[in-house]
DNA sequence: ATTATACTTGAACAATTATTCAATTGTCAA
DNA sequence: TTGACAATTGAATAATTGTTCAAGTATAAT
């Protein structure tokens, strides 16, 4: 038997047929990097450190990171969308917080990688 | 005192300032922004959930995800230069690796997250 | 009611990026 | 040496994306 794609023998197929059962549903796979896609900016990684110590307004998120209202926002509904943050109105403004704590874990463990990597 | 950039009163600069002093510094930022940037791309995500088990060659890699050589190749280079894969060549044949378990874990979290998340 | 504030939204533009195609390198076998 | 195979590379193209700009909500204050 050989492979239909590259024409490669048995134990290659092997290794191929077992790695393929390994991989998760291609739906997860979809979802994780557009999880990660979502982080992999850095607008709004800043957004979501920020958020780390508790919930701010738009206009505090536009002054820490000195961008436009409207870049934040947009931004901002990315995350919302993402489910990555969570926002409530009070009066005028609007709140924004970190979706869950599991979120935050996950943060510190890409800059934990990071950081080792440098060392 | 007032924000200079949004013209906010003192306790909007207090929780400005100290949101601004918790942020990592800009350049591991950038980094981790670049990292998860290199995960958030589908093809790439399956290369290392396809190495997850051990080195395979870029022929097995084309085969698994049912993609050209050249895409591979190409999205291969992208992950060597991050540091999340290593390459050892043997004859005509290179074979790719995850860099390190680390990765394993990262990358383990944020499928749980998604799991999580569906619920 | 009118005005000001806080934020959101849609369109447009520039920049980035994933894949394809064609050409090329490096290695082995005949 | 010649040919075949594994993989890499560079240029081109199409698609995606982040920010800006201008206009629009919604809420509060006068």
């Amino acid at each position: 038997m050989k492979c239909p794609n590259c024409g490669g023998d048995e134990l290659h197929l092997n290794r191929i047929t077992e790695a393929k059962k390994a991989l998760p549903e291609a739906s997860k796979m979809t979802d994780l990097a557009d999880f990660y896609k979502v982080m992999g900016d850095e607008t709004r990684l800043k957004l979501l450190m920020s958020l780390d110590n508790g919930p701010l307004c738009v206009s505090d998120l536009s002054c820490i990171l000195n961008m436009t209202l409207s870049a934040i926002s947009h931004q901002l509904k990315i995350l919302r969308v993402a489910k990555l943050v969570k926002s409530t109105k009070v009066g005028k403004v609007v709140y924004y917080a970190l979706d869950d704590d599991h979120i935050k874990k996950i943060l510190d463990m890409g800059l934990e990688h990071i950081l080792e990597r440098d060392e």
